[in-house]
Formats: C-alpha cells, sequence, structure tokens
DNA sequence: ACTCCTAATATTGTATACGATCCGGAGGCT
DNA sequence: AGCCTCCGGATCGTATACAATATTAGGAGT
C-alpha cells in the first residue's frame, strides 16, 4: 500500500477511521451499507483490532450505527434526523457566527478569505470531493472564530452528519452555498452580529431545503 | 422502548464503560487521574480489550482524555472549558425548554412531575448519588419533551461534563436546582415559551456561578 | 406446501502474545 | 560537575487465536 508521503506519525486506527470517514462522506459506502470487520481488515491491510476502534470511534460521531453483535453499517439520514439536526445545527452556527462577528478576529478573517477565494473557483470548477473538503474548511474556520472549543466540536459533529445527506446537493447549489458564505463573512468583518446569526442560520436551512427538494425529485423517479 | 439495566446480556466493554464513568461522576476518581488499562483491566477482571474500548468510548463523550502511547486520564475540566460548555449548553437547553412548553405533552409532563417529586424530597435528605442521578433524569425526561433526539444527545453529553465540575456544589445549591426545576416545569406545562427558555438558561448559568464560587473558595482553602 | 427445530456458517466479542514507543535513571565523555 | 547517550521498565498499539452469539439453510413432521 501507499503510505509513504504522511510522515506516518499516525496510527493505523486513526489511518483507518479517516480512510472510512472519507468513504462514507464520499458515498463510496452509501447509507446502510455494512461494514464487515474482516472485509475492511483484509482491504486495508491491517487486523480487525484498529478496525474496531474505528468503527467504535465512527460510531460515537454517528457516522456509524453499531448494534451489538449483529455489526456496523452507514447510518441511515431519515428525513426526520435531517429535520432535527438542521433544526440544533442552525441554532449553534447561529450562535456561532453572532460570537465571530463579535470578535471579528483579523488573523481568522484573513484565513476565511483565503478559504472563500478557493471555494468560489471550486464551485465552477471543481471536483465533488474539493467542494466538500472546502466547505468543511470555511466551516472549521467560522467555528474557530467564536473561540469556543466545545461549540466547534459540537458543531463539527453535526456538520459531517449533516454532509452525509447534503453531499448529493449538487454544483447548483454549490454556488448557493458560497455566495451564502461570502454574505456571512461580509457580516462577521462588519462586525454585524444579528446579520451574521441571520445570514448563518438561513445558510443551513437553505441547503436543508435544497436537500429536501432533491431527495423528493430522487423519490419519484425511483 | 429503553434499555434500563438489562439483566445480564451487556457485553464486558459496556459494564466496564459504565464502571469507570460513574466512578468519573462520583469523583471517585479525580481529575487528571491516570487511567492505565493493565490496572483497570486486572480490577475489574476483564482483559485490557474491553477496557480500551470502555475508554475510547469515554474519551468521545469527553469524560477522558487521551494522548496517543502516553495513556488516558480523567479530564481536567477548567474554568475557561466550564465558560465554554455553560454557554453551549444555556443556549441548547433555552431552546430545548421552549419546544417543550410548545409540545408540552401530557405524559411527558407526569414524569416530569413524578422525577420532581423525588428530587424535592432527596434534595432534603438523600444521598449525593441520589440526586445526581435524580437531576439526570429530570435533565433527561426534559430533553425528551422536545421530541428532538438529536438534540437531546448533545446535551446528554453536555450535561455530563458540566456535572463532572457541578458535582461538588452541594446541598444548598441541590435545594435551589430543584426549585428552578419547578419554575421551568411550570412554565412548559403553561406553554410560555419564552419563559421556559429563560429559565432553563439561568438555571445552567446559576449552577455556573455556584460553581465558580465554590471553586475560588476551594482554590483560596488550598 | 408450511412450520418448527436443528445444525452449519458468518460475524462479533474477548483473551493472550508480541512489537513499538515513551520515560527515567545509570554510566561515560568533556 | 554537567550534559549526553544508552539501557531497562512501564505502557500503549497491533496481531493472532479462541469463544460467544446471531443468522441462515435444510430437513423432519404435519
Amino acid at each position: 500500500m501507499s503510505d509513504r508521503d504522511a510522515p506516518s506519525p499516525m496510527s493505523r486506527s486513526k489511518l483507518v477511521r479517516e480512510r472510512i470517514r472519507s468513504q462514507i462522506l464520499n458515498g463510496r459506502l452509501k447509507p446502510g451499507a455494512r461494514l464487515v470487520e474482516d472485509r475492511l481488515s483484509a482491504e486495508l491491510g491491517v487486523s480487525r483490532v484498529p478496525v474496531r476502534e474505528a468503527l467504535r470511534s465512527l460510531s460515537a460521531e454517528g457516522l456509524v450505527r453499531l448494534e451489538p453483535h449483529r455489526g456496523a453499517t452507514v447510518v441511515e439520514v431519515t428525513p426526520q434526523i435531517v429535520a432535527e439536526l438542521v433544526e440544533v445545527r442552525a441554532l449553534l452556527e447561529g450562535q456561532n457566527a453572532r460570537l465571530a462577528a463579535r470578535r471579528h478576529d483579523p488573523e481568522i478573517v484573513r484565513q476565511l478569505r483565503e478559504t472563500l477565494a478557493h471555494g468560489n473557483t471550486a464551485a465552477e470548477a471543481g471536483t465533488t470531493e474539493e467542494l466538500t473538503r472546502l466547505n468543511a474548511e470555511f466551516h472549521e474556520r467560522l467555528g474557530e472564530a467564536s473561540r469556543n472549543s466545545v461549540l466547534l466540536d459540537v458543531m463539527r459533529g453535526l456538520r459531517e452528519r449533516t454532509s452525509l445527506a447534503f453531499a448529493i446537493n449538487g454544483r447548483a447549489r454549490a454556488r448557493e452555498d458560497w455566495k451564502e458564505h461570502a454574505g456571512i463573512l461580509e457580516a462577521v468583518i462588519a462586525g454585524d452580529e444579528e446579520l451574521a446569526a441571520l445570514l448563518a442560520i438561513r445558510h443551513v436551512q437553505n441547503a436543508a431545503s435544497a436537500f429536501a427538494r432533491n431527495h423528493a425529485a430522487n423519490d419519484d423517479a425511483a
């Protein structure tokens, strides 16, 4: 296997975890898919122990469902769960944006501008993976702006779970995403707490609406 | 529905996890204490594998800190972290109370009244463990009232981490706790969303203030 | 054909064994 | 003496082996 590039201070558990996580978030592992320990350990060339730890970890993050003696499956994101996730995420992203606007730290703002630029180009011509990565990066940095590590951690968890569903939203929605990101950043820079909060909340809700439409269309087609 | 203490078919991992968790929450394992896998496995009469899984799980919940190749320790709750936890918890408990008031489901209300009664007697004459358990039960049921399982999960995690710090708050504070619980429940029953939210937020903040005072006093004494 | 029981299989849960890494102290070098 | 290097113990990380449990397939009885 090609495990050369990285300085390799990473344990096999972590590597396996990241590998499986990216496969889930990229859709190569679809909701409901079984994650059999033997198969994964064979595929990834490690024993079952790191695979188990990875699955436990992903289960704690909410990406994987773990049933005793029955094994792990990729979580199925029902509309019900999406609604619940969005409700909580909107609340937290709103508060986070408010705090970010209150501080509007210059260094963080600089980083956000950078990510925003990358995002805008990727929205036109980037791969899906790139878009996923940059979206995560923008929200991660925005999360750092509030200087509340607990809030950041919780939001990250929720974001990953929603992105499980929203990944299918396609390029048209990606452009909207980055327009909205730009608006949020602008409000943060201006120190306009209420506007930043409102835009962040709307951003989450808009992504959810796009998902709902998309989802309904898919169901009709199927 | 809910898996109350099942008779026996609980895996060793889960048993070990609950055992360690309760020891942490009861203060028998103090912040900063090392959790060596060999020692724990010997003490609990199982191999290292379930112990490892338990520690990983507790780490995901935020009760244990895990450093690569250096082992696990009970998390130290700094005032900084407490402030962050409280900020997020207040926001979520507020929203939860608002939703609970909007629904004010009769069955949930009945259960909350029951827990409230138990809590009031325990606040006068119960053990610390009992108080911890009943406090968790009240918040758990209040969390169920919003019918948002994601919100419930997140709040539970935050609650456990704050209770790590707030456990030392003593009986006087316990009486206040249950007075405030009564107020929240009243507002929920009345369907007064704003009042319920406000009281829930204050409840979290008051517990934090009590902790801050207590903490400062302890530091002076030491 | 249908149902229930039983045995075979697939998969997870746990134990033991070994290798890797970190920490602290003994001994040599300047 | 002081600093550096190297060794040994402690502890974690991973592999392999075995036990426990769930799932499935097949057959006997009706």
